[in-house]
DNA sequence: TCTCAGCGTTGGATCGTTCAAAAGACATTA
DNA sequence: TAATGTCTTTTGAACGATCCAACGCTGAGA
């Protein structure tokens, strides 16, 4: 089957609809039916229609698709500053993509000014008609993008829960708590029972309170005390981080669950200055799986998000939002799952 | 000034060409004059337009201009499984969004699959006219993908050299030789001899051999053997990694030079499996500057690279390639940065 | 016999923009 | 006055697809 491409570089421009119909012996709008609409077609039709259209090596022009149709098959995702690294953005984006493709959209990425995302990135590319929707990540407290977005009735699905007041929207967003919960779980079946909590101001970060409130709700279910346990680092600053270890491990703890892997690196940080070694004297366990964890020494356990699944279900919610505006919003809590190594296998050394 | 906004959820659609020409008292085409070649008109024909627009916050549609002038303003950029992690991708796709924004460009995200992309994915996208060029990234030897786009005349550039036989297109790269160099400079300031180097096979990755060529040329200018001092580890594989340490560390090693964070990560380990203390006894430089260097215990030494400068070069070569298709190809080599945290910092224990 | 819905297909209008070329305005020159 | 040229604006036709309202024909129901 001689499928030649539909290549502009190739003599006489790309192949148009106009041209797979001559050459078919039909209408344009029969060519047109035969890919959007097979069903209208007579089968003999359909199959010389084919058959013209992979001999030709026909693709229809997005341009004219969009311009037509109103709708670009685009999805916009505003990329942050590197200010506030993500170790799994390039999973998280991959499977995005990849969700999005089979359903025959594509990601559109644009530049988020530093110091949190601003409308007018969204703005412009929507009134270009550049396009349908967005995927927003980092969706904290006091962001306008989801209320301003739902206002002008434009589609969108959050990564994270979007907690502004009352809850609008549709997002995907992994359990943190029960992430959590599960790594208290797994300590305290080692037989630690000091074991705390290594997160975020309180409030600064709704995944933050997510995280610290599965750890709490796991220590009280067994009967552990919390208080003193939990320390505060602000957001991406190692030397706050290592500050805020040490009240827990003068206080005693036996084992330290962070609200990420990087909090935990700070763990491990003062714990060697310390003279310690983590996962021997201390157990860590981080959070996000990033792909240093498992090169650390010892490698770090930590809480691995199912980034595939919340590429799907973002791609999933957002195409039901553009199919039905009206419907009632869907959220989708996702189950983390606890990726043990060598930091949290050690039952304690005083014996808790 | 009331700039109302070009929404489309607005009463009335989107604000077009001929209503803001209606509204002005000029023709459509005069309107397009005023934002294409504004020196066409009468410079109060101008002023009047262009307060119109203002008003109507008008936005030329992007689906029509692409369809018109056969140029999508899009870049295509295809991003691999996560199979092979790269630490520092979203500072990449940041600085590459920015850079392209600057210009009226966006960058399109396309998901290629796993083990090594396709050409499938870029034919796509050329085919329906999605894209007027590519950023590449990860090209290595035996890559289809420049020859490829060559011949069909796809504007094309590449972060990484290309070395397929004879090059062939622009890229943009970071001179990985000069950047090892200079670890060895430092570490022989310190009082360093003998200084390993850990890569990836020989001949594997082409950016792994001219990182290891600047450690070879270093020593050598300092009248050093590099025999028995260089480590071959597979790519991905931290398991290889620990073990390619260590003939070098029995070796006598008192500094590893490392061509990525990963593998200095694997040395770390290494060390503290003997009991050692990386920085301390033996002193570790890596390479890639990701995230989690600085929060390392001790602080990873790394080699960063300019990613901003990398964004704003792939860009600018591209439109270059794009203006004149037949121009000589135009390579930029970008000068790496030491950093110097604590793992590189102490003399040799025993003298070197 | 007449009407009418359904069949697969078609022609024409349309989406919003830019390109090419014609047309108008105005001053200069013969 | 008419011809010439320059500067500014308009007209008409694409770009390549989809939407809409019909086409002529058949068979079923009234």
């Amino acid at each position: 089957m001689p499928r030649s491409s539909n290549s502009s570089s190739a003599k006489g421009g790309p192949v148009t609809l106009a041209m797979v119909a001559r050459r078919a012996g039909v209408s344009s709008q029969t060519v047109s039916n035969a890919i959007n609409s097979p069903d209208l077609l007579r089968p003999e039709t359909l199959e010389r229609v084919r058959r013209v259209i992979d001999e030709m090596g026909y693709r229809p022009s997005r341009a004219a698709q969009t311009l037509r149709t109103r709708s670009s098959k685009l999805i916009g995702y505003g990329i942050q500053s590197a200010a506030f690294s993500y170790p799994v953005l390039d999973r998280f984006l991959h499977a995005v993509s990849q969700a999005a493709e089979e359903a025959g959209y594509r990601i559109l990425l644009f530049a988020c000014p530093p110091g949190g995302p601003t409308l007018d990135g969204y703005e412009e590319l929507l009134d270009q008609h550049e396009v349908d929707g967005f995927v927003l990540s980092g969706t904290e407290r006091g962001d306008p993008r989801q209320a301003w977005l739902t206002k002008r009735g434009v589609p969108f699905v959050g990564f994270g829960r979007m907690w502004s007041g009352r809850p609008i929207g549709d997002w995907v967003d992994v359990d943190g708590a029960s992430g959590t919960d599960a790594a208290v779980e797994h300590l305290v079946a080692l037989g630690h029972r000091k074991i705390a909590f290594l997160g975020w101001e309180r409030g600064s970060s709704s995944a933050g309170d997510d995280r610290a409130e599965g750890w709490q709700r796991a220590m009280r279910r067994h009967g552990l005390p919390t208080r003193g346990r939990r320390g505060q680092s602000s957001v991406n600053d190692s030397d706050v981080a290592r500050a805020a270890v040490k009240p827990l491990l003068d206080g005693g703890a036996t084992a330290v669950v962070a609200a990420s892997d990087m909090l935990a690196l700070g763990c491990y940080q003062t714990l060697r200055e310390r003279g310690q070694t983590p996962g021997r004297d201390v157990a860590v366990i981080g959070f996000d799986d990033s792909p240093t964890a498992e090169l650390l020494f010892p490698a770090l356990s930590s809480i691995a998000q199912p980034l595939e699944a919340i590429g799907r279900e973002c791609v999933r919610l957002l195409l039901a939002r553009m199919a039905a505006p009206d419907a009632p919003p869907e959220r989708i809590l996702l189950e983390p799952s606890l990726v043990v190594r060598d930091s949290a296998t050690a039952s304690p050394a005083g014996g808790g």
